[in-house]
DNA sequence: GTAGAACAGTTTTTT
DNA sequence: ACTGTTCTAC
């Protein structure tokens, strides 16, 4: 079984004892070393139920697990051995193992669990009762209140220091800040539900209890950790009282893939994991499996410039084959057409789309790649960005089925008030209120007072919640149903696009037919939402073909032939948004690398000389761009520098005075004769 | 109190 | 372009 393994694999995979670090670079094998480690241990008789493998995303899990299998080839009558391994996110992790044991810190067992949209809506509901807006200064609005509470609990700071470090423009509003904070943390508990945070502090926390740590530290052997420098400060202490002092712990990762700081990850946590960990066995893995020579040559000479990181170079047996490409268009037409053309031309040597990826930073840059894309009825599927689960109409039925699901969850009940007509935030507090005291639909009364406009729909709600909120609810499916055939026409009304959103709330009624608890339904589609619309319809079928539209984000850990890096001018990468200290811009510079070194063999980046920076409004200005400072001279001349189109015919721009041929604009004007 | 219109300010990446 | 806020007419 580790014939195919190079020696640092080796190493890693029969390392026994004490923490490992594993300095994973991109392309080196990094998935193929956790599998044969994880089948190694089973294979040594380490069960599997015994080994927790924390991942990014939770299909990295299941796509590992399933390697795992193939490894440890197929025992006929038993359940493979990976099924019973622990894999997922410390999000979903956490989630199981507080539903599991979360009673013993006094968690009722059926919280629920808010998004970031939820969060902030509560966010926004608390400062307007706090009346935080009123004062003369601007308090900060809610997505920044819950990105400055969000920071400090994940980096484990206190407030004034998140402020001082990452908003000093909100300084002056420590105070209210920390009163919003206090008074959120009450609301969650009363309402009884979390937020992404609380899963992680929740679960440090009942790894520090006497009551529930020594049992949930003695359920697993080993630890293993992907992506280890995408990780915060919470999530590593959060470890460390996982496995005292390492035992059993080992995480892999690569600094130079490090681009989740705005989310509080932090480089350190790898950087320093050696110095912290002592006894800490360490393995670079160097080689590299993906691309060719060329294009790391030039992956090589873009990282180099970080300021600081884990030295490694890395270097490839693979046949050497074209150079990277840097391609300069005159604006963002080009770009596309010069993009689609390359797409096109591999696809007739036989490359699938599939197999080919363009990248981008920021969702809306694919913008105009996508029009192209539809008109001329290529098929694509996009990833990163605003989901699904984002829309207003999903995020309405989802309120339904929250309420049903935990009646005191006030934000969902005030959600599913407010849609009927003539029914505002007032009068949909009055109507959940003594719902939310009681926990029961029971005190809901088909005779209260109600706007006149809402009377019919009153009654049919209520009817509907005295079925879903019982004791015996129906099928999911049948739920779903139900809360369509109430909500449908109350979305009709509300909203545009109507089809479209109808379409939508049908296939969530599809996808509920995969589940029978309607909490692992809510949980998953919180947790784990689908990465793209195209998800939802199901798996694709293997000859379904497609290409790969991506933010640069959500392309981690994935690999192509085929690479198009867009839009790779400086305002965008790096992005104008970043505040420009010398972290960020390095930030920047690592996701470039990751963008690069996803090709195999093939990559080309593009850069618009003039593109408009927003979609075009009256006054949209367009700005000359320069190349990004990513690629100076020394760096650039690993590509192959060219023109898109170097003979296109520009039409000679008429003179500044002749705005119409002056025929025309007779005719427009004899009009009105 | 609600709904819709008018206006103003912002615009990334995601569990 | 879009979201959020304020104003105004029911």
């Amino acid at each position: 079984m580790l014939e195919a393994l190079n020696d640092q694999q080796r190493a890693a995979v029969l390392h026994d004892g004490g923490p490992m670090l594993i300095v994973a670079g991109a392309g080196t094998g990094k998935t193929t070393t956790l599998a044969h480690r994880v089948a190694q241990l089973i294979a040594q008789g380490v069960p599997g139920e015994r080994i927790l493998l924390l991942t990014f995303a939770r299909r990295a899990a299941a796509e590992l697990l399933r390697r795992v299998d193939g490894l440890l080839g197929r025992a006929a009558s038993d359940r493979p051995a990976s099924s019973r391994v622990w894999g997922g996110t410390f999000h979903s992790v956490a989630t199981r193992l507080l539903r599991q044991h979360g009673e013993r810190i006094g968690l009722h067992p059926s919280f629920t669990i808010h998004d970031r949209g939820d969060s902030e809506d509560l966010l926004d509901v608390l400062r307007a009762e706090l009346e935080l807006g009123r004062g003369k200064r601007r308090f900060p609005r809610k997505g920044t209140c819950l990105d400055i509470y969000s920071r400090a609990v994940s980096s484990r700071a206190p407030v004034d220091a998140v402020l001082a470090r990452g908003f000093p423009w909100c300084t002056e509003q420590l105070d209210g800040l920390k009163l919003l904070f206090r008074t959120y943390v009450d609301r969650k508990a009363e309402q009884r539900v979390l937020d992404y945070d609380d899963l992680l502090l929740f679960f440090h926390a009942l790894l520090g209890t006497e009551a529930a740590g020594p049992a949930v530290r003695a359920q697993f052997d080993q630890v293993l950790v992907d992506e280890y420098q995408d990780t915060n400060a919470l999530q590593a202490e959060l470890l460390d009282r996982l496995c005292p002092g390492g035992r059993g712990l080992t995480v892999v990762g690569d600094d130079a893939q490090a681009i989740y700081g705005f989310r509080a990850a932090s480089v350190r946590n790898i950087l320093d994991f050696p110095e912290i960990h002592p006894g800490t066995r360490t393995v670079v893995l160097a080689e590299n499996y993906r691309s060719t020579p060329e294009l790391l040559e030039a992956t090589n000479r873009v990282i180099a410039q970080a300021r600081e990181r884990h030295p490694k170079e890395l270097w490839s047996r693979r046949p050497s084959g074209e150079r990277a490409e840097l391609i300069t268009c005159s604006d963002e037409a080009e770009q596309t057409e010069f993009v689609l053309g390359r797409i096109l031309e591999r696809r007739e040597q036989g490359m699938d789309l599939r197999r080919q990826a363009v990248l981008f930073r920021a969702s809306h840059h694919s913008l105009q790649l996508e029009v192209e894309l539809g008109r001329r009825g290529i098929p694509f599927h996009k990833y990163g960005g605003l989901r699904f689960v984002e829309t207003a109409h999903v995020r309405d039925l989802l309120a339904f089925l929250r309420l049903a699901e935990n009646p005191r969850d006030l934000l969902a009940g005030t959600r599913v008030l407010g849609l009927l007509p003539g029914v505002g935030p007032r009068t949909a507090r009055a109507l959940i209120e003594p719902v939310q005291r009681t926990g029961s639909f029971e005190g809901w009364d088909t005779a209260a007072k109600v706007p006149a406009a809402a009377r019919a729909q009153w009654q049919a709600l209520v009817a509907l919640y005295r079925e879903l909120g019982g004791p015996r609810p129906p099928a999911l499916p049948v739920q779903l149903h139900r809360i369509r055939t109430f909500y449908g026409p109350l979305c009709e009304e509300r909203y545009d696009h109507v089809t479209a959103r109808l379409r939508d709330l049908e296939s969530l009624e599809q996808l509920a037919a995969g589940f029978t608890e309607r909490a692992a339904f809510l949980g998953e589609l919180t947790l784990e939402p689908p990465r793209s619309t195209q998800d939802l319809a199901g798996p694709p079928s293997l000859d379904d073909d497609y290409l790969v539209l991506s933010t640069i984000h959500s392309a981690k850990g994935l690999e192509f032939d085929a690479v198009y890096v867009l839009h790779a001018a400086d305002g965008n990468i790096p992005s104008d948004l970043t505040t420009g200290t010398p972290e960020e811009i390095d930030e920047e510079l690592r996701l470039f690398y990751v963008a690069l070194s996803r090709a195999k063999r093939h990559l080309a980046v593009t850069f618009p000389l003039r593109w408009f920076d927003r979609p075009a409004g009256v006054g949209g200005r367009h700005a000359f761009a320069q190349l990004t400072r990513f690629l100076p001279p020394p760096v650039a001349a690993a590509f192959e520098l060219r023109a898109a189109f170097p003979e296109a015919p520009r039409p000679a721009l008429p003179p500044a005075d002749a705005f119409l041929l002056p025929e025309l604009r007779g005719a427009l004007k004899a009009f009105w004769n």
